[in-house]
DNA sequence: CTCCCCTCCGTTACCGCTAACGTAGCGATT
DNA sequence: AATCGCTACGTTAGCGGTAACGGAGGGGAG
């Protein structure tokens, strides 16, 4: 197993190892793909002659020769998010062995940004798109509709898609959410969120929530929004300003788990009894939840799931022929915790 | 700006695009290059050609005639730790406006893994590659060697690399930490990390603080290792076991901030006197820290700055036409926070 | 007026690989 | 012995771009 001569800076070939094992560059190709009639004898030969020189295929090459690249495009808004790795994470476990690899874009949040994202990845002629979102500039949707290839639109199922759609209602959680609140008889509504003008889905779970309050009679009594910093901190720092503006509040709903949680860790550190006094809600289900003193009410955003099921539909697309279209709207199941109130 | 026929299911090509326009195919890879002289008004037909039809180029043939491909393999064992993901933002930073793209890998800290996901991108011929950590396979080693592209190994500068190396060194870290935890008093000290045996800086670190309590004459009083599950709720229930086991410790020292925090929490919850009684340290300096009720003591593993080097090298090794081989080690800064007492 | 140079654009020859097809060789069948 | 059919491999022609070079046309200098 001698290391190839570095001398030589040309870069490798098939026709280098076809010379190196006496046979043709196809036979090579049949080999390394495992596709065709080739004999053990040539197999072993041929395998053993790449091995030595260190071949490595060109997939750009091979791509371009059978208009096929095993390359699914995920485009999501952000890593930091901790909700969009857990959906790669179930993306590329159900990609696992079909011989189809993710390759993330984000976005930063911004419609410029993904519609330029997009654009990069389309220009490789991947297998499939994955994003997040339903909401794209109209260029975006353009080149998606354009590109002939499947798109599947994730996290969201309220709104039209371009192609297939898995997702989650938010407007649905946000009214379930309220529903909830309500039937475990608080009154005082609050709701802390990010300010983020671009996170759709944040915003549809306020409008859910809002209906749902106001079927009930009821209006949110007091809210506010963030942006950047520690969500933790911030959620510490924003429930003792809403508390102290709005002493007389029982509940406060916040749009994630990760700022519910600095609200809790707050309350907690306050005295303050939850969830009789104060009733507490998040969303997302995150798996830090879990080592907090007090299991904060929340509603499972089944991220991983979103992720299978995107992928298998991809994946799926070229066996099964589908021409798409597909909506998929998953169930986020609620949880009450330790932070509402048992009626 | 109509949309193209819908009926021609026959993807758009240069050709395409260069005669809807009256010029030849070249001319359009001119414009839509921005290389070359191309006259103003002939600039604006093609592009207004290509904005109607819809055309999006092909890289894949771009890379294949012109040898040069826009990708940066980034490979890194996880996205869930946090950790990568800032320093994969570092990266992206960095590469910004270079025309440079990265491209992630997921090795689940699985060596194989890693020489499989290496295999597949450096079969896409990429601009460099960045990955962490120093230990490889001798397979992927070689096909590093072989690639002939800048490769940039990071996070960790205790060992050798293939090429460029850029990190910090996790053994002066524990050292440092365990230099400092005996620099305030504590004498009985135990250890908490994960165990993982394939997370070599964690390794390090560990060896480092042994080292560093040697030098005092001191050893671990006691230590347990984890894995899986929530860092947060393990941390707690450690802490807990541990001290029940041991309950003259007056230190507990994490491998990371998780635990660490997980470990923080229970103590404030059953009152023990933190950084009286009892001393705490983690690692990382993640941002989750500063919405806690008391700040961790912890290490800056310096992230984002990692990720911005290690692309800067590979941005600029064009240019500058480095041979490679540069070692940046990078000085994590201590935080003493509010769990370690001042002397 | 001629020559030269500059601007702008076209022609040609690949890049490394694979689809599609062709064919040599050999045993089995009639 | 001629035919058939199968296996194992080679040949040819691109895939959709780009590098490198060449050349037409027009304006300015000599």
């Amino acid at each position: 197993m001698s290391l190839p001569p570095k001398e030589s800076r040309r870069p490798l070939t098939l026709r280098d190892v076809s010379e190196a094992s006496g046979v043709s560059e196809m036979t090579v190709s049949r080999v390394l793909r495992n596709r065709g009639d080739v004999s053990e004898a040539t197999r072993e030969k041929v395998l053993l002659a790449a091995k030595t020189l260190g071949y490595v295929p060109n997939k750009i090459a091979g791509a371009l020769a059978s208009q096929r690249v095993n390359l699914v495009g995920v485009v999501i808004p952000s890593l930091s998010n901790l909700v969009f790795p857990e959906v790669l994470s179930g993306i590329s476990a159900e990609l696992e062995d079909t011989g189809l690899q993710p390759v993330v874009g984000v976005t930063n949040y911004l419609p410029e940004k993904e519609e330029a994202v997009l654009y990069e990845m389309l220009s490789w002629r991947p297998s499939g798109i994955i994003l997040a979102g339903l909401e794209h500039t109209e260029a975006a949707r353009a080149m998606m509709v354009n590109s002939g290839i499947p798109i599947v639109e994730i996290m969201d199922v309220d709104g039209a898609g371009v192609d297939s759609v898995v997702g989650i209602s938010h407007r649905r959680a946000g009214r379930q959410m309220a529903e909830a609140i309500i039937a475990a008889g608080y009154r005082k509504i609050g709701f802390l969120g990010t300010k983020m003008p671009l996170d759709h889905r944040a915003r549809k779970r306020l409008e859910g929530f809002e209906k749902g309050l106001a079927a009930a009679g009821l209006t949110i009594s007091d809210k506010d929004f963030y942006s950047g910093g520690s969500a933790l901190k911030k959620g510490r720092e924003m429930t003792e300003a809403m508390l102290a503006r709005t002493p007389d509040l029982d509940f406060i709903y916040y749009s994630n788990d990760m700022i519910g949680a600095g609200g809790l860790l707050y309350c907690l550190e306050q005295g303050i009894d939850v969830p009789g006094r104060l009733g507490l809600a998040g969303f997302n289900r995150v798996e830090l939840l879990q080592g907090l003193p007090r299991r904060l009410a929340t509603m499972d955003s089944c991220r991983h799931e979103i992720g299978r099921k995107a992928a298998e539909i991809i994946a799926g697309r070229p066996h099964q022929g589908l021409i798409g279209g597909e909506v998929i709207e998953l169930e986020p199941i609620i949880e009450l915790g330790d932070t509402i109130r048992t009626a």
